[in-house]
This record gives C-alpha cells, sequence and structure tokens, in this order.
DNA sequence: TGACATCTACGACACTGTGTCTTAACATTA
DNA sequence: TAATGTTAAGACACAGTGTCGTAGATGTCA
C-alpha cells in the first residue's frame, strides 16, 4: 500500500495534529473554523474519520471525548510524497530535479549547505 | 499561475511526447493503446486538447495532421513539482525531506554522489 | 432520574476532475 | 465524389472532495 495523496481540507487536519499533538475534535474545529458561526461539526468528525481510515490519526476513545493524535509525521508523510514523485516522474532519481532547482536558484544559499551537509554520510 | 499536477492519463501522454519529441495523435494513439480493438480516437483528441489548454503541449497544424511537441520538458515539470511538495510540506525546505529519505536509506550511494556533485556549487 | 448539552457516526449531496465514448464536421486522397 | 482518416466538441459515468444535517450515543447536572 503506497502512500495516500491527502486532499487539502485533510492535509489542513494534519497540519494542526503535528503542530499540536493530541486534539479532540472541538478543538480542531475552532482551530480550523476560527470565525464561522456555523457549526461545522459533522465536517470535522467527516474528516477525522477519514484520516483514522487512512491510517494517519489514532483515536483515542477511553475519554469521553476522543483525542486524536497523528499516526504518521510530517517527515514520514513529506517524505513519502517526495518518494512517490521521484518515482512517478524522475524515473527513480531526485538528481535531475535537484539539478534543475540548482539552475534555475530556487535553493538558498542555507539550503544548499544543509543539504550537503546531509548528504555527508559514510567514508 | 503555478504548475497544475497532471493526471494519470495526460502524464502518460507526456511520457511519450518527452520520449519521442513529436507525434502525430494516431501515433499516440497507437503508443498509448497498442493492443485495443476499439479506437479511442476521441480520448487522446480529448487528451490533447486538455494538455494543449494547460500549456504542456504545442500543436503545429501546418500539416494535414497535426503534430504535437512538449511545451514543458520533464525536468521543468518534474522540478516544478518538487518545489510545490516543498512549499506544501516542507515549510519552504527540502532538507527535512532528505535528511528522511537518508535515514530511511532510501537513496543509493551513487545517487548520493550524484546529489553531492550536483550541490558543489560556488566556492 | 430526567432534561439538556455535547459528541459521534453516518447518510446525503453538490461540485469538480478524470477518463472515456459518440457523433458530427472537416480534410485528404484515390 | 466517395471513402477514409482526422479533428472538434458534446456528453456521460465514476470517483474524490468538501460540506451539511440528523439520528443516536454519551455525558452532566439540577
Amino acid at each position: 500500500m503506497t502512500a495516500p495523496t491527502l486532499p487539502n481540507s485533510e492535509l489542513a487536519v494534519m497540519e494542526l495534529l503535528w503542530r499540536k499533538g493530541r486534539l479532540s475534535a472541538r478543538q480542531i474545529l475552532e482551530l480550523l473554523y476560527p470565525d464561522t458561526s456555523r457549526p461545522q461539526h459533522g465536517t470535522v468528525q467527516r474528516l477525522l474519520q477519514r484520516l483514522e481510515a487512512k491510517g494517519f490519526v489514532t483515536r483515542d476513545r477511553s475519554l469521553g471525548v476522543n483525542l486524536f493524535s497523528p499516526a504518521v509525521s510530517r517527515e514520514s508523510y513529506a517524505s513519502g510524497q517526495l518518494e512517490s514523485l521521484v518515482d512517478r516522474l524522475g524515473g527513480g532519481s531526485l538528481a535531475p530535479m535537484v539539478t534543475r532547482l540548482v539552475e534555475d536558484n530556487k535553493l538558498s544559499r542555507a539550503e544548499i549547505q544543509k543539504l550537503r551537509r546531509i548528504l555527508e554520510v559514510g567514508e
């Protein structure tokens, strides 16, 4: 099973969970729709349900209200997406894309330094 | 205007064009649906039409049959997708995702070498 | 314990994008 | 000009997304 790509609304929920760690549906509702008069409980509940089905959040039912936590870290999701991008478009290699980014000056000096350091593995 | 993400069927057409450079609709049809008895001309035509509308292919009408060429290179599309991934999920930085790939041994030794060389810019 | 508020689960729906087909118009050539 | 191939455009089914409403479960407090 390859990692699915999350739609925007679900990603927004994950962003919250990644930032806060563990939230109730109500907290998510308030953070997600801060100035809406309408309830929209159902929407949040649906999103959480779908995320749970996809294995992206875990639900703690031991309390009165359910608490939701991320089951997939941001780094894990992001790198999974990167991997799938590389497979789909790069013929399995990240290098050509990075080459292009460098040529187009899309990577800052600092970013390049960081990447260099990361890639200094072994010998 | 940010680069759109192409659906599979359109990407399949682009793959052909990237590989072959310039093709007629019929050639694309034959390459795309090699062993189909059904015509499916319309499908290919539609795909090409949508790709043209998105600015991904150019159409040469000067001959009897239209000839289609890629208007966006594979590298350009791929790096654009990478860039948008970094913006959406990496907080603008590619480094964390690459870190994760390295940790998970998703990058071969050769690939790491290649990336290192690419990133040896300036000083 | 009953009344009330909250929370949860789920069916429903509109909209959009995708993938495909069909048909009609058009061009080409034998 | 008939036959053949090509292009254009309408149409549609289907899946995914984002949302709502509601019914039932659960909890709280007078």
